[in-house]
DNA sequence: CTGTTAGCGCATTCAC
DNA sequence: GTGAATGCGCTAACAG
């Protein structure tokens, strides 16, 4: 039998009370009581079972997820599995609100995080904009001590918890790999489509890429960066530009969102370009199928969610978080190998 | 507030002991009772807080895994994946004992699985090997309402309630979609290397792989298969008779195990196929980054026992299992997005 | 057939 | 500072 606080009251000769004082670093104990407290959980081996604390508790965590509103398939997606999560809640002592701010805009997020302090909440959820201010109010939450995990997109210099995404430089130079092997003996320059150098998943995406084709496929020429702020209208025109201005292009990597433009580009210029994008959605998944795009690199929005929702938990409990079952993986998906044949649904992913 | 048994007690108007009994289908109540306890819990809209019920219990789940025994990297990184979840049993409270029985062996695995039987376990997980004796003996093991749960390879006509591992025929079908990239534009035959037609996986990826190649790729010629039974030794004899009859081959696709051997034969004959292979080794991340191989495809040994025990937990207490949850995903490893860089350890995979 | 009662392991009043 | 008592939501004897 695995000991309990009760073992631990024995052994040290105390009450239940004190044990738990001790237990939950609560004050009103003499130093030498709590000594031997300690002494007596150290020895017997105790591990506090915290479904029973909870239960005892009625602990429920109420939790803020902060993401980008907007016309951008993937972030839908990614709200859509947090509502899967806000169905599950009563089994799961959840409380989730979801909070949407404009995309790319960094004093909007901070201001949404500090809204979200005054709140209280057991943790924060955020996709973040890579900018002072925003990790500035993240370190307002952490003053606070409510633990703060970034959601697909990292910040810098910031004191949060955690990062719930993918390793978005191994992503570029996957991408990078997969280009350089599919181009192989076809000459020809590769364009590059990004969102936003203000997020931190674009900017280590593009350098991880970037780095890889110049050591390993010397002499690949990179066209300047498109930055079409997923927007998928701005993305259609410089995509169809550079097409218009550089015919000979081999291969396009889209390393952010707004592909729609970048398919309806790629269907008028009748391009052969072999191309790379990421995350899987109705429309890219279209494009697979059509051949119109050859892969797609996709991190999974429902994994990304619970992961992020269990680690909030653990961290808001004191708790240990077993990382490898937090590492987000980047799928690749080719037209051959798409999960689930029927009609795209929103919730593309899985996990776990 | 969520309700709890004392509402329904309340509302249906009778004690705890017969919500208790209602609930957990005991027998002992008449039909009419029963009836009114039900009408109460639908009305209320009651969901049993299974941590609390576990806590009354004092619930463990005795849990048995039967996995090959013998000289293979990935049977043993599971092994090892296995014993990380006996580490982790007093917090989970399983109770986890490992079988090993040899690979490819249908009476020994009906047989082992007979004697998982006798002692009752809450739970069965085994990487089955596809006959009808086993599935007999699984059968056998449902019949007693124990769940099973197939781990790495599935078992036709048997009544196991769940499947942990990949989707093998679009492993399939991925591996034949890379190589039909990385082929473009070289002529040459494709050599298959498997372990045994005895197991499900391996023909699945056999028959994915093929199917794809005839219909994507006509015309590029694929060699008789060889069966290396996992063994390093005839691997080597094998794919080293074939390099050498055969020194046109394009691309090697080794869709078991065994691939010490598969590696020495490309060293020994200067091979510049392009190579993909299944489960990240130490042997064959190597491989990869000494550029011999091209592509792995891995299914995450930790993933996949982590969820064997979530979902053998869920059945044992006749729960719903969260499906895109257990979703195991086929990861790509090319020599350029390696997970960790330092010396393989023996767990190399992680989830979600 | 049905109800009463005493825990499971922990947290939290309220006395002392 | 410390302890005794009560309850979280559910299960499981044991009575009736």
């Amino acid at each position: 039998m695995r000991p309990t606080v009760h073992d631990i009251a024995a052994a040290a000769g105390v009450s239940l009370a004190t044990v738990d004082r001790v237990l939950n670093l609560r004050p009103g104990v003499r130093a030498a009581t709590r000594e031997k407290v300690e002494q007596a959980i150290e020895q017997i081996g105790f591990v506090r079972d915290v479904a029973a604390a909870n239960l005892a508790k009625s602990r429920v965590y109420p939790f803020i997820f902060i993401l980008p509103s907007g016309d951008n398939s993937f972030m839908r997606g990614l709200e859509t599995e947090i509502r899967a999560a806000i169905d599950r809640s009563v089994f799961e002592r959840t409380q989730i609100s979801i909070v949407t701010v404009p995309a790319f805009d960094g004093p909007a997020l901070a201001n949404a995080l500090d809204q979200a302090r005054l709140s209280h909440p057991a943790g924060v959820a955020v996709v973040a904009v890579d900018s002072p201010e925003v990790a500035a109010a993240v370190n307002r939450l952490r003053t606070d001590n409510i633990p703060v995990v970034t959601l697909v997109s990292d910040l810098a210099g910031s004191a949060r918890d955690h990062f719930a995404g993918i390793d978005n430089a191994a992503a570029g130079r996957t991408a990078a790999g997969l280009m350089g092997r599919f181009l192989r003996g076809r000459p020809g320059p590769i364009a590059i489509l990004a969102g936003s150098m203000l997020v931190r998943d674009h900017r280590e995406r593009l350098e991880g890429f970037r780095s890889l084709i110049e050591t390993e496929f010397p002499g690949r020429m990179i066209l300047p960066v498109l930055e079409g702020h997923d927007d998928p209208v701005e993305a259609e025109r410089l995509v169809g530009q550079a097409l218009k201005s550089h015919p000979d292009i081999a291969g396009i990597y889209s390393l952010g969102a707004g592909n729609r433009g970048l398919i309806a580009a790629l269907k008028a210029h009748q391009s052969g370009a072999s191309v790379i994008a990421h995350e899987l959605t109705p429309h890219t998944r279209k494009a697979l199928k059509d051949g119109l795009i050859d892969a797609v690199l996709n991190q999974d929005a429902g994994h990304e969610v619970r992961s992020a929702i269990r680690v909030l938990k653990a961290k808001a409990d004191g708790q240990a978080v077993l990382s490898a079952q937090e590492r987000i993986r980047i799928d690749i998906f080719l037209k051959d190998n798409l999960p689930f044949d029927d009609a795209a649904p929103a919730s593309e992913g899985d996990d776990i």
